[in-house]
DNA sequence: GTGAAAGCGCTAACAT
DNA sequence: ATGTTAGCGCTTTCAC
């Protein structure tokens, strides 16, 4: 391989006037400009990345963590992510913890190690203090609603509570009396899907209506975990069956109207049943799904804007109209 | 941050050791390495991964090129691949072409940078012969059926050809008599999807069918496509109608299906719909998806072990009895 | 067993 | 406008 000497020579010149060229340094006269271009060519010379940042200090790999790659959210912010930084000229490092502690603190090591400039985190695993700790060593962008308050870190997320908030509404205002409610954490302070549940109960206390533990759904994600909620909810009692239920999830919400199908209960007139994501099966499932869609595309390429600034320390201000969650009304609810 | 001098330093040894330490030479006293493990964990020490490579000239990045992350097929290769390189200590860079060729040179040329030691191309728009032009910086595996021959290219495929003709072949067993086909191609020779077509020509070959052109579409990938083709076939006269169509993808066989519905024309009685895929979402559509898998875990994992020997210049054979297709029979068919 | 020193390919003062 | 030179953080002879 061809190095930047090489081209010098080749060029007669001086590596110096060789890296300029490269860094579209002002000062350098055309002939020189055209002589280097020739040489280059000739030489089929490609700058070592590698040399350029280990010199530099300033990368060009952004990381991208997420849960995994083949649930659709994911795939389809890092698919934002991905084409808002190839546009700035950067590439992504993609990770997948698979809710692993450990998985996310290797990722955040890559800052350390130099491999990433700037790490976007699409879900996190770890308390929000550890992972503010790995500021010193490369920005940070994380993409889950939080109240953590830090100048360290920054923040673009959705705000999910007031969705939920919105979403529970929109069932009472349908007429619906009794919402059963499905989470993916353990429905505690400190679980994941904490800010939805609150936006959960608020509604309910905005109603003047109960909280019904054997309405409360925990630690579901798959199409079977909502068949089982299916099953749950059928066997009991007549008097103490919900009319709606917030699957917070579009595979558990397919699950649940899977079962119920089979089981000879009818959505919505029987149940009601709603998703959240707005996944691309949603609207070609059995009984389309009434769902809560979440702005991927803005959300990635924000978040991919947001990080480059940081790393080049320009201004990006986010833009929070543009990350509404939407209610989709099909057939479900 | 701290560097492998300041380690050397606050261990009272060179850095000479300290190398050996982090690439456990032997020959090294257990004292020391109790000294060299100590400053490390007090300086909080990482290895630049950049200076490393630089240096030692063996990267430990994988790129992985895809068309786009938001088609399932690729989202679970890649989770597959993910999975395997991070248990062999590799990392992963994603790139997606969604279908440009310059984004494809652009990629191959990460392998002249050094950002990228091999490359995974599950998809590819060049001419094979380019491709093989960039294998000598860099291991190139590519995962797409070809009849290129090459020494210097690693490939890891499935018989594409094969597994159209057994499912035109289970159409026809199950005694369909007119199988309309639609590719995301052109139907020529050189056109992506032109080994599924050669399956398809010769499985009519075979049971003495000739080919209709009215039959064959062109250039489909998405659910409107599909909507396209069932409008067009609605529109045939009643003789001229197939009885089967064969959609060469889930996306498009939904649509099918879709517009079928609306059209009143039912699926399987009227005409039977096949797709290609097996995506997530075949089994819960309204007509649930007579299909066909591809075995995206372990080509995924045999593309990440087959780029990782040929990289370290270790011997990995492809195992192809675990890549074969399989018709997944539902109700479309 | 351990260390000194050269150098991977590039950038960035500092000169001129 | 162009060149000289000293490193970035690490590995790797070669010497002892």
């Amino acid at each position: 391989m061809a190095t930047i000497k090489d081209v010098a020579y080749k060029a007669g010149l001086s590596v110096t006037t060789v890296s300029r060229y490269l860094n579209n340094h002002p000062y350098i006269s055309e002939d020189k400009k055209e002589k280097i271009k020739n040489a280059m060519e000739a030489l089929d010379y490609v700058p070592s990345a590698l040399a350029t940042q280990l010199r530099s200090n300033r990368g060009t790999t952004i990381g991208v963590l997420v849960s995994r790659l083949t649930n659709p959210y994911f795939a389809y912010l890092v698919d934002a992510i991905e084409k808002k930084a190839k546009e700035q000229g950067y590439r992504l490092l993609i990770m997948q913890t698979y809710g692993d502690k450990q998985e996310e603190i290797n990722t955040l090591d890559m800052l350390k190690e130099k491999t990433i400039s700037g790490l976007i985190m699409c879900a996190v695993e770890n308390d929000l203090d550890i992972v503010e700790s790995y500021t010193k060593y490369g920005s940070i962008v994380v993409s889950t609603q939080t109240d953590y308050k830090s100048d360290l870190l920054h923040f673009i997320t959705t705000n999910q509570e007031q969705a939920t908030y919105d979403a529970i509404n929109f069932l009472i205002d349908k007429g619906y009396t009794g919402i059963a409610y499905s989470t993916g954490g353990d429905f505690t302070e400190q679980s994941h899907g904490r800010h939805r549940n609150k936006g959960y109960l608020k509604a309910l206390e905005t109603s003047g209506m109960d909280l019904n533990e054997r309405w409360i759904f925990r630690n579901n994600h798959t199409i079977e975990d909502g068949m089982q909620i299916a099953t749950e909810l059928s066997r009991l009692n007549e008097t103490d069956r919900p009319d709606a239920i917030f699957a917070g999830s579009d595979e558990v919400a397919i699950g649940i109207i899977q079962k119920f199908e089979e089981l000879g209960i009818h959505v919505p007139s029987d149940i009601a049943v709603m998703g959240f994501d707005n996944q691309p099966f949603s609207s070609l499932a059995k009984i389309p799904l009434t769902t809560v869609a979440q702005p991927m595309e803005t959300l990635g390429q924000q978040a991919a804007s947001l990080i480059i600034s940081t790393i080049e320390e320009t201004e990006f201000t986010v833009d929070p109209s543009k990350l509404q969650l939407k209610i989709i009304e099909r057939e479900s609810a």
